[in-house]
DNA sequence: AAATTGAGGTTCAACTAATGAACCCACGCC
DNA sequence: GGCGTGGGTTCATTAGTTGAACCTCAATTT
């Protein structure tokens, strides 16, 4: 692995729970030496992507990520531009609504509005979902580049339940079917008890940069249910892209 | 320079006037071989941290920075915590007030509630702050460690108006001024016809890690302008530090 | 109070990964 | 059709990275 790869490494020990390491707990993390994890640190910290508590010593990530963070918001915003149909989406259809974007073979959660009834979906901002086995990733796979679902097809593909779908051959049925459909379905595919569908989100030339889901416990799915939030979902994340791209963006526009 | 800082370095190539770049434009603006630009860039895209677009081949920031960004967030949560007080303190002074937050030698803005009124400072959410020259700096020095005020002062501080300090005994003793005071006046320092006051936002062990001002127009700065917002943003200031911290600091705790 | 444990941090010879000059290719333009 | 420009690649040379062993300090344990 590049030494670069290694420094991003040393952030990716980071998540929601564990804001905070220390450094023999982020060596054993990342399996580096202690000598080369510090190494690592202090080159992050000199930019101020790490920052350490002087009197902990604990090291935790820094300012200069959300100065990154906002460039590319300013530039590229994802989540601004989405908000209020993921309200009005989780309004709609009265389940939680999420917004994901993808990131290195996950699609992660950056906006959540849960649904206000008791026995609901919860999702955190954060929570980052396979492909295979959620109703986001496998829209966004439907409308992804071939040669990126292949390969992702062929790895070893876990399975989170004993519905989710890991034989390549019915997935790539499943996405034909998802294609035509225009949404996802994914019943208890990664939890049990939890109903989704979803649609992606695209970019300017219609390929996924995300996705959005509705996520329902499976108790309340009667028959109609995919159909009604898939039409929503599918919508949704229509207007979402449209916005983003400062354009309609549902036909796969690749004359340039 | 490590290889770590270099793709860091790449990284701060990024900015909101300029999200996207090319390889050659990369290379250009750091000073690197193109060959080892284009390998960092790489190493960082496999990680999600620099994204390409694939029909103008231009790299831009990628959504890892994003999420590594709320992860801090989540855990330290600056902006949130401190946004409906610096809305507050616009409104009561009728100016524009803003933070910012320590980065490398720097403060970068972080939040922005610009004054109603048509005269106005304005600022940008991104604008980065010497330290010497800006009421925010001032105040962020005023409270930072002794060593690390030392260093910076030794340094040759850039002169951005005639009203810019850069004798370090004079700052030195301007420093000392602020610490009686518990807010920092900056009269044109960074640019002609602003007038600044600034306090210190500091974390759980009493030092700054960001700060807060108030920016007028100088036409506007009467008698008692600096002693009012000197107070309010002070004040202010106080409010974020104890909320961020979930108790009261404005005392240099540090029996633990 | 001496011994033990475990954490942060450092050193330096061995070694592996980074470097960059020169290269190719594609496209747009005169 | 030749020239300029930008993206991308190669590989011998070189420089940065590695990790076992070490130090220090503070908190437990004996």
């Amino acid at each position: 692995m590049s030494t670069v790869g290694k420094a991003v490494t040393l952030l990716e020990a980071f998540d929601v729970h564990r804001p905070q390491l220390g450094l023999t707990e982020l060596a054993r993390l990342t399996g580096f030496d202690k000598a080369t994890t510090r190494r690592l640190l202090l080159s992050l910290a000199s930019h101020g992507m790490i920052e350490q508590n002087e009197t902990t010593r604990l090291y935790r990530l820094g300012p200069a990520l959300v100065r990154f963070a906002r460039i590319r918001e300013a530039h590229f915003p994802f989540l601004e531009s989405a908000r209020s149909f993921v309200v009005a989406l989780a309004e709609e259809t009265g389940e939680t609504a999420h917004l994901s974007e993808f990131d290195t073979d996950y699609l992660t959660s950056t906006y959540v509005e849960e649904s206000p009834q008791a026995n609901r979906v919860s999702v955190s901002v954060g929570d980052r979902f396979p492909l295979h086995a959620t109703a986001s990733g496998l829209a966004y796979l439907a409308a992804a580049r071939p040669d990126y679902v292949e390969t992702y097809l062929t790895r070893s593909l876990e399975r989170h339940t004993p519905f989710t779908l890991t034989e390549p051959d019915i997935l790539r049925q499943h996405l034909g079917e998802i294609r035509q459909r225009g949404y996802s379905i994914s019943d208890q595919g990664r939890a049990q008890g939890v109903f989704s569908v979803g649609a992606a989100i695209l970019d300017g030339e219609g390929l996924p940069i995300g996705a959005l889901a509705v996520a329902s416990p499976a108790v309340r799915a009667s028959g109609d249910t995919a159909e009604r939030h898939g039409r929503a979902v599918m919508l949704a994340a229509g207007k979402i892209s449209a916005r983003l791209n400062g354009r309609a963006t549902n036909t796969k526009d690749r004359t340039r």
